[in-house]
DNA sequence: TGCACTACTTACCTTTCAGTAAGCATGGGA
DNA sequence: TCCCATGCTTACTGAAAGGTAAGTAGTGCA
């Protein structure tokens, strides 16, 4: 097998989220997808500033094998491939949110403190 | 420096939280001082089967450096040192919920499934 | 003839993460 | 006198994650 075995036996459900989700991409990529519903694999590298384009294929087959988002492929020349979220993929993204907040207040914060170096 | 250079500029909140909570322990480490409110150094080791000393003191060290946790140094012998949450890492482990309980939800999915591997 | 377009694939290298094992300081008890 | 307990620290090692750069296929267009 040259894909991760992960799946393991998790020790509660945060284990088995952040199994899905850690990758330094895989949130970008649900909010790209979530927010424009339907992206080819240019649209997404366009979108995500600083990906390379075997990072990202990378995540977005392990997001696949997870589960988490649909990959249509069109017999086309030149090549044209669609991603889209799965169900499980919206709920992860919703699932998110509240971290995101949570990020995002504190980030808020820290720039008050200056305790961030921003360049 | 030999601390981790992190709170760079994120490009989004989710960002910014996971840089805080990633990393293996971190989350059960929030998990169980949530829990138990207070905990010494060797409670929370027990606590976390199959941590070692080096890994624990890491994430401990970093997570009071980014504000989640208290450490309380007692100057005794044998040593006492008695951690507990900020109401910031309260608050991060409030924001994890729902990403645990989608962990857990999809766990429970595999293995309805039999994807999951149990041995 | 040759170049561009798209969605990859491959090889190679560096950085980061995590694990093992050992050592340190101090005082109390056997 | 030696060992135990606690909360660390350090050095070394291997594994995994991530980055760079180049190559591939097939068609259209100049």
């Amino acid at each position: 097998m040259t894909a991760k075995a992960r799946r393991g036996p998790y020790v509660c459900g945060i284990d088995a989220a952040m199994d899905v989700v850690s990758g330094k991409w895989k949130s970008l990529i649900l909010w790209e997808l979530d927010n424009h519903g339907v992206r080819r694999f240019g649209e997404l590298r366009r979108g995500l500033p600083g990906v390379s384009e075997k990072m990202l294929i990378q995540q977005l087959r392990e997001m696949e094998q997870d589960g988490l988002i649909n990959r249509q492929v069109y017999g086309e020349v030149p090549p044209k491939v669609e991603y889209s979220l799965t169900p499980d993929g919206r709920s992860l993204n919703a699932a998110l949110a509240p971290l995101g907040d949570w990020g995002t207040a504190r980030a808020a914060r820290l720039t008050a403190d200056g305790t961030l170096h921003t360049h």
